[in-house]
DNA sequence: CTTGACCTTCCCATCGTTGGATGGCCGATC
DNA sequence: GATCGGCCATCCAACGATGGGAAGGTCAAG
């Protein structure tokens, strides 16, 4: 099978295939007598494997990871679990973060009338110095 | 004032001034007779600005229309509004987005003993095509 | 034989930030 | 005055993952 093909039939682009293999994270493939890559099924599966991978969130190190102990049948499912729920722990953490964001600017919309005048809360905020309260009195904007 | 000190004062590294600078974010600061950048209180209000818009996700051509409208007395605060919305949309999608994969990848890994036995749910997921169910019988690995 | 779809390798762009190399400037100490 | 540490200047490269495109070879159908 044509690299067209692989792709096509696991999502990921031949542009990412080729990608991959040049970083070592997919062996490579065989040729065609005219340099063609050629895919068997049991590569189409390591592609499947990254692409849901990569669905999971996970980058391409980790999955350089995971596909080492899948390959292995020696492997400890310990090890797997570990690197899931590390990353698990960076998704909560950047879901904290954009969450924070979200929180903070929804309220500062909720606050903006959103006419045709300036006045703005948002803007307001915006240009605080980040040690000043919202109630302060300070002059800001000398 | 100095960049190094207007660095340290509003959070913003010293790089990314004069990377904001070339990118015209901001408009290049005054130098000294030796060519060094020299930074007012109102320099320093804009930088607080971009430091605050960033802490809220804001890209910086987002961050460049916020400057814009910041800096216009005759704004209407409905653009400023949309512009915050709009990024409070793309925000959720993408917790949405990580939320899908934390939650998924939360479950697999409670399913996996988490020992020295090779077997393991979450290879056993990840190694699955997009396509095949998890009671499928389906052979995937010909 | 030509055409069009596919494949190859190579370079460039994105986005925001950091790092490093190389060299000039400044202030203090010897 | 010379030297040294710390700051500043510019430029170039890298990260991570992906897409875009150029220039050229290959394949199959008409």
């Amino acid at each position: 099978m044509n690299i067209g093909q692989a792709a096509s039939e696991t999502g990921v682009s031949a542009k990412m295939i080729r990608y991959y293999e040049s970083i070592t994270l997919l062996k490579p493939s065989a040729r065609s007598d005219a340099g063609y890559r050629i895919y068997t099924p049991q590569d189409l599966h390591a592609l499947h494997f990254i692409k849901r991978s990569r669905n999971l969130g996970f980058s391409l190190e980790q999955i350089r990871e995971l596909l080492s102990l899948w390959q292995n049948d020696q492997r400890a499912s310990a090890d797997v679990k570990s690197i899931a729920l590390a990353h698990v722990a960076d998704l909560n953490r950047r879901i904290a973060e954009l969450t924070d964001m979200r929180d903070t600017l929804s309220q500062l919309a909720a606050s903006c009338h959103g006419d045709d005048q300036p006045d703005c809360p948002i803007l307001q905020n915006l240009g605080l110095a980040m040690g000043e309260g919202g109630a302060s009195n300070k002059t800001c904007c000398s």
